[in-house]
DNA sequence: AGGCAGGTGGCCA
DNA sequence: TGGCCACCTGCC
């Protein structure tokens, strides 16, 4: 086992996030790449790998020598330190409505990360029906068993590789995740070897769609939201929620409105909307909190998540 | 030990 | 358009 030659420790300017949010941010279900340990995150996006830590309230990053520039170059903007947050954040309609004051002062300086958009789709097509535990086991076994390394391999440096029947949770990841044109070479059963059951054939027939349309994935990133968002919905296994994760969380659009359980759960408990039926949610949703939507719904969705069950 | 889990697609009226 | 159900399987 060796572990990568880490640059230092290095401040980040632009966010001080509590150990809470911090926590919300990385590992509340935007994206399942992040794990933490010994006051430590390790988080993987891309070709990039990092480390993040509090350290006297301020927040302080690493990465391993050989991936330190590139890193530099793309964790402010995978960390959405290119937006004014605190700006968004007071345009939601927080002072009519108390409930999200109240989850928005839970969670100061809650972020939507900015995630490559491919890798966001990957992530939430394994998510149906699945706790974030699960989706992150997936998304390590699929990295580990069909990625590209993150580091140079080779002789004695050969970077950790996850014990194929380990949870593929505690190791550094090694991996990045497959690429698309990478998962259309997978066979489905191949697939379903990484925990992913029925939404193997999902993964494998979105990746075949993808191959037969050179530069679609790419278009559909930059498109507007509407015409975006219908294009995923192409996709099989892609479904209104689904949709509205990768282009929150994916493609910085903070207009979508993910209804999924645990909004349902809130907006029915905060917003008296008991049997409203998800598009009805949904509805609500962009019309009560606005062009914000979405960053209103991972406010509450933080906030549902800690008090879940009151 | 068994039910449940960040949904979606297909089929029926 | 609306409601139901199969789909996989590891975890709490």
């Amino acid at each position: 086992m060796s572990t990568p030659a880490w640059s230092e420790w290095r401040p980040l300017a632009g966010w001080t996030p509590s150990a809470a949010t911090l926590a919300e941010t990385l590992d509340g279900g935007q994206s399942f790449r992040w794990n933490h340990a010994g006051g430590i995150w390790t988080g993987t996006w891309a070709g990039g790998l990092a480390q993040l830590r509090l350290e006297n309230g301020r927040l302080h990053w690493r990465a391993p020598r050989a991936l330190q520039v590139a890193v530099a170059a793309s964790l402010p903007r995978y960390l959405g330190l290119d937006r004014d947050w605190a700006a968004l954040a007071d345009s939601m309609p927080w002072r009519s409505d108390a409930h999200l004051a109240q989850a928005i002062a839970a969670f100061p300086d809650l972020r939507l990360l900015r995630q490559p958009f491919g890798e966001t789709l990957l992530g939430f097509l394994c998510s149906a029906t699945k706790q974030i535990v699960q989706i992150k086991q997936m998304c390590a076994l699929l990295a580990e068993r069909h990625g590209a390394p993150l580091l140079e391999t080779g002789g004695a440096r050969t970077p950790l590789r996850a014990d194929p029947a380990a949870k593929g949770l505690a190791a550094l990841p090694s991996r990045r995740l497959p690429t698309w044109p990478e998962l259309a070479l997978i066979p489905e059963k191949d697939l379903r070897q990484c925990l992913l059951g029925f939404r193997a054939k999902y993964i494998n027939r979105t990746a075949q769609y993808i191959a037969a349309r050179p530069g679609w994935l790419e278009e559909t990133e930059h498109l507007p939201y509407a015409d975006a968002k219908a294009r995923l919905l192409e996709l099989p296994g892609v479904g209104e929620k689904v949709a509205d994760c990768i282009l929150l969380f994916g493609a910085g659009r903070l207009e979508a409105f993910p209804v999924d359980t645990w909004i349902l759960k809130s907006l029915e408990r905060r917003y008296g909307l008991a049997g409203w039926k998800p598009a009805q949610v949904a509805h609500f949703g962009r019309t009560h909190f606005g062009p914000l939507a979405g960053l209103a719904q991972q406010y509450l969705f933080a906030w549902e998540r800690r008090h879940g069950g009151r």
